[in-house]
DNA sequence: AATGAATGAGGCTTCATTCAT
DNA sequence: CATGAATGAAGCCTCATTCAT
């Protein structure tokens, strides 16, 4: 099955090669993004970043939004090829679930590629078009996430349904962007676990 | 204690009367910037929305982010308010928070005044010197969660220190914005309720 | 049946006052286009020839495009106006021609207000919706002369039909822009006479 | 005479061979000039057009100008050499000027090349000093046309100066860009019958 | 208080042209 | 000869802010 998806995620285009001009382009944008946000940061600080004229940006992206607009793409592709390839290695729902809080936790911060708090963060700086093709990435990420929690709902892993608990899930994954410092006291595993701990059901 | 805190609080100046200009310019932006964000909300778009010129905004807010921080801190202000009288009402720590809990909410979700999802997303659209000046408003309103939480985990009512558990609770909530409709199957107090079972822990 | 038709006209909205901030804006405007081009002549270029800065250009207009819409309006209404009027005051077919082509002369020429080349000139200039609006304007004035030369054509004042006629006649005066000048040895007057000498049918 | 004239023409080089890369380049910028405007039609347009990257385009031409430049000389050049082949043809004025109408009517409906029509529309689109190398080529062009005029006038087929009737005729021809489609109703030679007529002196 | 024209800095984008490969 | 990435100047337009009325 989840061959069958990456096979369709094909249509969305291949992921841009991060040492290519445009990859380059691509990882200097989002890092700004995440840093200033998307309206504050010009295509002039952009081009300055990579050591190129702000035109020369525009042989690479038709436009500003594009380049948001790739890295969103490029974020959730990346993520979600991650995620199939975790969620194969274990068949126990709990463990299943830890490998997502994890990756997400790694994406959100960074580990590999900036740019996964900018889905939420920059969300309203796309337009509709691009919003919709956006849109239906996250449903196949989103759909993952639901099928998993579902699983653990089921078997009485957890108290609430897919629904909320992966808004509630999701929300205190980004929010860490604010306040939980890679180089601080715990490291991400760590924090995963405390999410874990958070909402797991215990016994006496 | 609290009255002390709220006599601090008074340094800020009084909350805007919202049925005033100034008070209703505040609303309608608050309103425009959770729709649009703040970078995307021009100073023209809020004066057509209350009526006026865009010039005549200038009479009653310095500059654009002048309105932005008025809103921040009357908001604090009066979800503080508010959670002091709730907390009076009541000794046992789980429904501290279960009020702390509905009335984010209710904040959030602009239950009597927009505004407090702006605080997080809009943050970076304040100069550093305003932000410093939420900050300390923000302070107050940490701590008052950090006080109830620290109790409720004292207390083994909750598995995860107050510093963790409220990141988490406040990304949680947050993110509501982003999925939850008021006007859908569940109300607010449910959601409430939604979030503390999950993070409640239970005996078998 | 002309005041009918002038009422119709009204949907395109008043003329500017040629005193008024815009209608200066939109003079100079048409004076430059005319000079070297629309294309060639750069928002600042119209702000400089008025004495304000570029930006405020678009207190007036919505971008440049719309002056040169303005103008090309006012142009054909300015025109028609004088034409009805010029056509109330004979009942000879032959003075009739001989007025319109010395209005159109005169628009050419700027006698009273720059502009009318301008609509051919810079046709091309206008995106397809403006083209279609100003469409509709050429569809009244070029049926005025349609009628004028069917009639002429019916008495035998001219050798060719209306269609073929008005078409040489428009390319003849517009060419005009590129080698008379209002200065030189004849004038406007004279040329509309030889103009019309050239296409009369004569009696030996 | 004639001979000799093309001999002093020789100095405009030699026209491009339409089947060359350059030639192939000249002929698609011609139609896009025609077709969207000199100032609209991108270098990228026109690489597209032959199927080439725009940076190849300056291995044929200096620069975009010289591409217009070459069109018009090279249009010029063409016209006149078959002009002075048909004038020979007859002795007769008025069938001279009937050659000359059709042929500059061929020209301008790109019978064989396109380009004539820009020599007007895209007159302000050259610089100074190219502006001047076509004055060049047109006063050998207008010479013609107005040695011929004066002849008909002097034979009394005409009622105007060959100096105002050229202007006329010009501006009419050239205007059939904007109306006359050549898979209309009537031919070019027919068209050029009408225009004959509209100013022949006829008797009663 | 309100108006609305004007400001002016700065943003995004276009595009002819260059040049190393 | 061709490529295509890069340049850099210049263009249009936006918008917060000011200020005379």
């Amino acid at each position: 099955m989840m061959n069958q998806v990456l096979a369709q995620l094909d249509e969305f285009g291949p992921l841009a090669d991060l040492n290519s001009a445009k990859g380059r382009l691509q990882q200097a944008s989002a890092r700004l993004f995440k840093e200033k946000g998307y309206a504050k940061t010009t295509v002039r600080d952009i081009a300055a970043e990579v050591g190129i004229q702000s035109g020369s940006i525009f042989h690479h992206f038709k436009n500003k939004e594009e380049i948001l607009l790739a890295i969103m793409s490029d974020t959730i592709l990346r993520v979600l090829t991650d995620m199939y390839a975790a969620l194969a290695s274990t068949d126990d729902v709990m463990e299943k679930l830890q490998h997502l809080i994890l990756l997400e936790l790694k994406a959100i911060h960074g580990e590999q590629f900036v740019g996964f708090s900018l889905l939420v963060s920059e969300w309203r700086a796309l337009s509709d078009g691009n919003q919709q093709q956006i849109l239906k990435l996250r449903e196949y990420y989103e759909n993952l996430w639901r099928e998993i929690l579902t699983l653990a709902h089921e078997q009485e892993k957890v108290n609430v349904e897919a629904l909320y608990l992966r808004g509630f899930i999701r929300g205190a994954l980004i929010e860490t962007t604010n306040w939980f410092s890679v180089t601080g006291d715990i490291s991400l595993e760590q924090l995963a676990l405390k999410l874990m701990a958070t909402f797991t059901r215990r016994e006496k």
